[in-house]
Formats: structure tokens, C-alpha cells, sequence
DNA sequence: TGTACATCAGTGAACGCGCGTTCACTGATGTAC
DNA sequence: TGTACATCAGTGAACGCGCGTTCACTGATGTAC
């Protein structure tokens, strides 16, 4: 339905577009923060009351580019399993090519990175709309879990006592058909990644880690082993 | 030397305070981007330039208040050391006491966490004085698992090919008694550390996880055990 | 195919705001003799 | 102990800046008959 369209609905793709695309280019030269409608529309070359007419405000913007964000990091985890390489079975590569595709969008995208990853925008909280892009990044992780639990079957040590509710909880909300202590391990190992990714991208790593690469390789790996992944399958 | 002091001396100690206190309150209720000289002043019950007695400029009271961060961490995860509790051979104990005090002082002072751990403050670049403090919670960390390896002996897997002459120069440099494999892994686990933190503070797991407390402690307990720590002594 | 009207994109001026920083100054506190 | 001078804290006005948002408007593009 959207395909044949006139003159202005075009242009107004093609100009929403724009502004988006020197959104992020600010966004990358000065952070969140800095961001100001009149600064993109005089890039643009219009008027900053122009923009109103393609945003509602600058917090519509900011979401607008927040959902890009996530749906980037989540397009790039997923097509890094469509990727030749690793066989379909051997899982513990599939989720190491996800989390070096993800840790490879972030460094090149640090300020949309940020944006999404690190704290959050003062006087700005996220709407509805941005939770679904939000969890693409988990899903694919989950999903190759789930594959190889079904192949091999291997779980972490069952839960302490006190979680064991909410692992059961957890299990039930977003992965019924693995065992709740992979479920919780999965959550945390989740956090854990982006904990990897975060120190490097924002500096935390500098004069600690100099040969990143391989150091991420390899916590990824660690990573992929505390959710029951094996090597070669 | 300092314990006397005229009274100019001790009102500029007192006031020094007052204006990072103030601003410490802004933080907490605005966010770094919106820390503004002049409204700090303002609250203080100056006008605004004679801050400037105090603070070369706007940087370095963020500096300041960023040290000061750094240090507050620093200070909660060595006390958590001294408390009564595990007996000093329950390393794995203790290195949970010190997850759990990080976690705690995050919690109760999240925008001062979001200064030091989050995204870095647009145009600002942290200068010499912030690597020393900044390296607080590191070192006890470090120095839990040095006893736990003296004791016990337990190293991880060894470390893959290409990450052999990194992980030996991260032991040189900073854990000289530890064997290589045991240095990378402690730094993999300082960063998922800080990324089981984040995600929390900064509202990642809003709908994930619900009882965050015992969650939080599965997974420290869960690095330590990845960096050679035994329950039970 | 042509005309009348509705929709929409973009303009330009204005409102009201707060910011960081500089500067010449006053007056109080400290120091040296 | 008393005086002369230096140091320092705080004032108040000013500079120059950019911001988000609103509003009445012009003129072009689309739509219905």
C-alpha cells in the first residue's frame, strides 16, 4: 500500500530521513545532550520551526533515533548468524559471531551506543515503542540457546534456594522451554556482555586492555559457556 | 600541617563542601548534561562568579565531583572488607560482600554512578587525577582473589593462543603473583560486574528481572567462581 | 480535462529562558615589621 | 601591641550565546466533482 505514493509522501520519507541522518551525525560529533533541533535544521538547510512539522518535539527525535539505534544493534546481531562460517550446530560460534557483531556495531556507533546503553538521558524517559527493538539483541542469544539446549541438553548448577521463584518466573515469561536456572544465567550473562562492550567503549578499558580483540573473543566465549554452550559440536 | 587553620582556611574547606554538596543534589535530581554553575551558586546563596573562586570553571567541579565518586565506590566495596561477617578465608564470601556493596552504593546514588560508569559527559575528558580513585574497587577485587589463589590455588582454563601475550602482559602489570589466565578472567569479570550494575541502574531490567537482590547475588557469586574462588572455606 | 477547495510544508519573527565566563570593584581577613 | 600592606572572598553588571517552542502567514501540492 505504501509503495506507490505522490510527491509528498515521498518527500516527506526522504526529508524525515535527513533530519534523522544529521541527528545522528550531531549525535556522534557531541553527544545526547547537545543534540538541538535548531543546530539540524540549519544543517538541513531549513527553518528550525520546520521541523515541528516532522517531529512533534525534540524528545520525539531523540526516541525516533533510539529506536534506530536498537533496531541497528538487533539487525546486526541477527544477520551475523546469517553469515557463512560456523555450521548451524556449532553454537558456541554462532553466539561468539553475535557478540562480536554486536561489540563491532558499538565501536562504530559509540554515541548511538551510548545512547541506548548508557545512562539514561536526563528529563527523558522511553516510551512504549522502544521496547520491542530493545530486546531483538536478547532474542537472538536466547534463540541460540534454546538450540542448544535441545542438541545437548546441558544446564547450569541449579538455582540458590531464594531465586528460585523468580527463575521459574523468568523461565516462564520469556524462555518456557529452558530449564529456569539457564534462564536466569542467560539474563545475566546478557548484562554481562554489554558489560564487556561498555568498558570499552567508553574508555573504561583504556591502559587495562590493549589487544582488544582477542580478550573480547574470549569473555564472549566464557560468556556462551555459563549459558551451557559447548565447543564444536 | 592542616589541623590548624585560620578561619579563612576552614571557610573555604566549609564552603568547598557545601558547593559539591549542592551540586551533588542538582546531579541526583537533573543529570550531569543539566549541572549548571548558576544554579549551583544560586542554591549556595552566592552570585554566580564568586564560584569561581572555588572552581576554575564548570569541568572542574565535575572533576571533583567525579573523583569523589569514584572514591565513595572505592570507600564502600574496602569497608564491606572490615565488616563482621565471613571469617577472611571465605573468599568467595567476601567477594560477594563486595559485589553487593558496589551494587548498593549504585543504587542509592544513581546519578553519581551514572557520572562515573555511564555514557562520559559530552566535551569532557577526565583528567590524570581520576585514575587513581577510579581504580579503587579494581584493586580490592584484585587483592580477594590474590589471597583466594594463595590459599587455594585454582586457576581458570588457560587462555587461548592469541591472547597469550596480552594476558601476560596484564598479569606484569597489575597482578604479577597471578597466573596470566587468572588476570584476563578478573578483568572480563570486573567489567560484567559493573554491566549486572548498570543494567539494573539504569532500568535495563525493567520487565526482566523483578527480585533483583538474590539475582544479583547468583550472578557475583557466579563471577567469583569464575575467577578460581571455592565457597567454603 | 478543468476548476474550487482543502491539505500540507516551510517561513520568519518573536517569546522567554538560562547558561559559562570576565571584569573592575569593595570590604573583610591575614601577615610582617 | 599597633600599624601598613597584601591577600582573598564575594558583588553586580555585562558579554555573547543558543536553545525549544508558538504563531500567523504564504505558496505549492493534492483531491473531488
Amino acid at each position: 500500500m505504501t509503495s506507490v505514493q505522490g510527491a509528498r509522501a515521498r518527500a516527506r520519507i526522504e526529508i524525515t530521513a535527513a533530519i534523522k541522518d544529521e541527528a545522528r551525525r550531531q549525535l556522534a560529533a557531541e553527544g545526547a545532550a547537545k543534540l538541538s533541533l535548531r543546530a539540524v535544521a540549519r544543517e538541513v538547510g531549513m527553518v528550525s520551526s520546520a521541523l515541528y512539522r516532522y517531529f512533534p518535539s525534540r524528545d520525539d527525535l531523540l526516541t525516533a533515533l533510539i529506536v534506530d539505534a536498537y533496531d541497528a544493534v538487533g539487525t546486526a546481531a541477527e544477520q551475523s548468524l546469517d553469515a557463512p562460517g560456523p555450521g548451524r550446530a556449532d553454537h558456541l560460534a554462532r553466539w561468539t559471531a553475535v557478540c562480536q557483531a554486536v561489540r563491532a556495531w558499538a565501536l562504530a556507533h559509540p554515541h548511538e551506543y551510548a545512547l541506548i546503553y548508557g545512562s539514561p538521558v536526563p528529563g527523558y524517559s522511553a516510551p512504549q515503542d522502544t521496547i520491542g527493538p530493545a530486546s531483538r539483541v536478547a532474542l537472538v542469544l536466547i534463540g541460540i540457546v534454546r538450540d542448544a539446549y535441545a542438541a545437548d541438553g546441558v544446564a547450569p548448577p541449579p538455582v540458590p534456594e531464594g531465586l528460585r521463584p523468580e527463575a521459574e518466573r523468568m523461565a516462564a515469561d520469556f524462555a518456557p522451554d529452558l530449564p529456569p536456572a539457564l534462564a536466569v544465567a542467560m539474563v545475566a550473562v546478557w548484562s554481562q556482555l554489554f558489560g564487556l562492550v561498555s568498558f570499552e567503549v567508553f574508555g573504561q578499558f583504556n591502559r587495562v586492555v590493549e589487544d582488544r580483540e582477542p580478550f573480547f573473543t574470549a569473555a564472549a566465549g566464557r560468556l556462551g559457556r555459563d549459558v551451557g554452550l559447548l565447543p564444536r559440536p
